[in-house]
DNA sequence: TTTCTTGGCATAGAAAAACTAAGTCTGAGA
DNA sequence: TCTCAGACTTAGTTTTTCTATGCCAAGAAA
């Protein structure tokens, strides 16, 4: 009683910043993807947390953890706090004479949608400085350092998207294949996080295609669009992606059957207060408005 | 352009804790007593974040640092983020089967006034797990974590301050002194931070003193009271935090004339909202109400 | 003037924190 | 039963952060 220790010092911001995101993701995998580290990291900034409240935050399971009930009271108010220093910090981002513009996006999406569009923004406005970075998932733009980004989604999903096209499918394969060819026999080539084209896809035409999940997955949708250009066999084409393919005559239709998946190739920007003040540009050029 | 770096991090948090205090308290020197860190650290961190905004925060004068224009506008978002995020922390640290208070106080009266209440406390609530934290001047107990202070204030300076007493001043000395003590020439005890109590309570009375700033000046009060203690001349004491002396006759009053200071002994509290479970207690001890 | 004091800067080295990598453990589902 | 996902642990490394020191400039004081 009574010491008189030196100014005691709160916990680590890091180890907050690492429960808050594994609080909301309820996952320290998620959490360590957002924050760019590995999950190691966070179980170390939760138990060093842990320890200085003198009380456990999470319940472990052995398929995931769980808030614990004194855990959930906390989540929200340091989801509040994050969220206002994170836009705190992209207003310090924006004080820079010319701040680059962050897009993130899909892999296939930055690989064969963006590249033609950002060739013409450079084009029309060479001074912006936009920088591309590719995920799986889209990114929560209250939280990170995105000026925009564009992704698939299912409508309701995304709070405030602004559709740019409807994801429609259908097969494609190289000029040479594509004499009396026979879809229940060739090589069909998938995208590892697109799986159920196939299957899809025969489903809502009815055209036969043997086994819907034979040949060949490839881990970038840009990958299998080489080997189908190559010949290697039939692609499902996501039509807003191939569109230069098809023009160019590297590729060619195998029907004309085109179907809707019901997802929609979509932008989102964050909360007006924290967008760039360039954005407004872009997006109109990425809409093809001009 | 169009390149695919590894997710984008932003600034490191530290540093954007840095640049509140800095913009906040407009001193490296305040920022760095407040983090409980030396100024250079400060320094590092303010450069770290100039150079990762691409644009300078402060201007820097010889004598102390200005915000800049941008600095200025980011000043309250950070500020109200990291009020955010401290009040979190301390729902956090409240959380604890039996959380520590912890009580900021001036030097003097955390070793003069607070041991015989915070007894009293002991032997009341045997349980209850007190810290003190001396320092010069009040913490911001929006930010730092705190559960109650204890200063001296000119009354419209604090918020809602709890007054526990006036400040009132008069001469004591050893009891071995008292008998044919002539102010104007026996030694007068000072404490650095109170320089002017002489000068002040001479004006005051009108009772003269000769040279009030003659005599040792010791950087502790608790100190000058010890040397008092001993006959090495004559304190201005401050009754509220040499009761005990008095009582104990190891002082006695050189003159009956006590004056008011202005100041008042007051205890804060933070915000409804982040306060200790227990504080109630406290507070009702301290001010004697039971 | 000259000197002193205050507040900030730069740098090197030391200390602390954060991160990764690799291996372990556990429960769920095939 | 086997496999897999997700979390944990630990050791070692890398990165960040901090301190200590000396320096400099401008205002205050002598």
């Amino acid at each position: 009683m009574a010491v008189v220790p030196r100014r005691p010092k709160g916990p680590p911001l890091n180890a907050l910043r690492a429960f808050e995101a594994a609080a909301r993701l309820e996952s320290f995998v998620l959490a360590a993807e957002e924050l760019g580290v590995t999950a190691g990291a966070i179980s170390q900034h939760i138990k060093a947390l842990e320890t200085w409240a003198g009380t456990s935050l999470f319940e472990r399971r052995a398929q995931g953890v769980s808030l614990s009930a004194s855990g959930r009271k906390l989540r929200e108010e340091f989801t509040q706090a994050f969220d206002l220093l994170s836009a705190a910090t992209q207003s310090l981002r924006n004080l820079a004479p010319n701040p680059e513009i962050h897009i993130a996006a899909l892999p296939a999406i930055a690989q064969l949608w963006l590249p033609e569009r950002l060739g013409k923004l450079r084009e029309k406005y060479p001074d912006l400085n936009v920088s591309v970075t590719a995920m799986e998932s889209p990114p929560s733009l209250a939280r990170e350092l995105f000026d925009l980004s564009v992704f698939f989604s299912v409508p309701p999903e995304a709070k405030n998207p602004i559709v740019l096209a409807q994801d429609t499918i259908l097969p494609v394969c190289a000029p040479a294949l594509v004499d009396g060819l026979d879809l229940e026999s060739v090589q069909l080539l998938h995208d590892q996080t697109w799986q159920d084209d196939w299957l899809m896809w025969s489903e809502a035409t009815g055209v036969a295609v043997g086994d819907p999940a034979r040949g060949p997955r490839y881990s970038l949708y840009a990958l299998a669009l080489e080997e189908a250009k190559s010949g290697a066999g039939v692609l499902m084409g996501h039509v807003c992606l191939i569109e230069k393919a098809l023009q160019s005559g590297a590729l060619k239709r195998v029907s004309s059957q085109g179907i809707r998946t019901g997802k929609v190739l979509s932008l989102e920007l964050p909360h007006k207060s924290r967008r760039h003040p360039r954005i407004d540009e872009v997006v109109r050029l990425l809409r093809e408005e001009e």
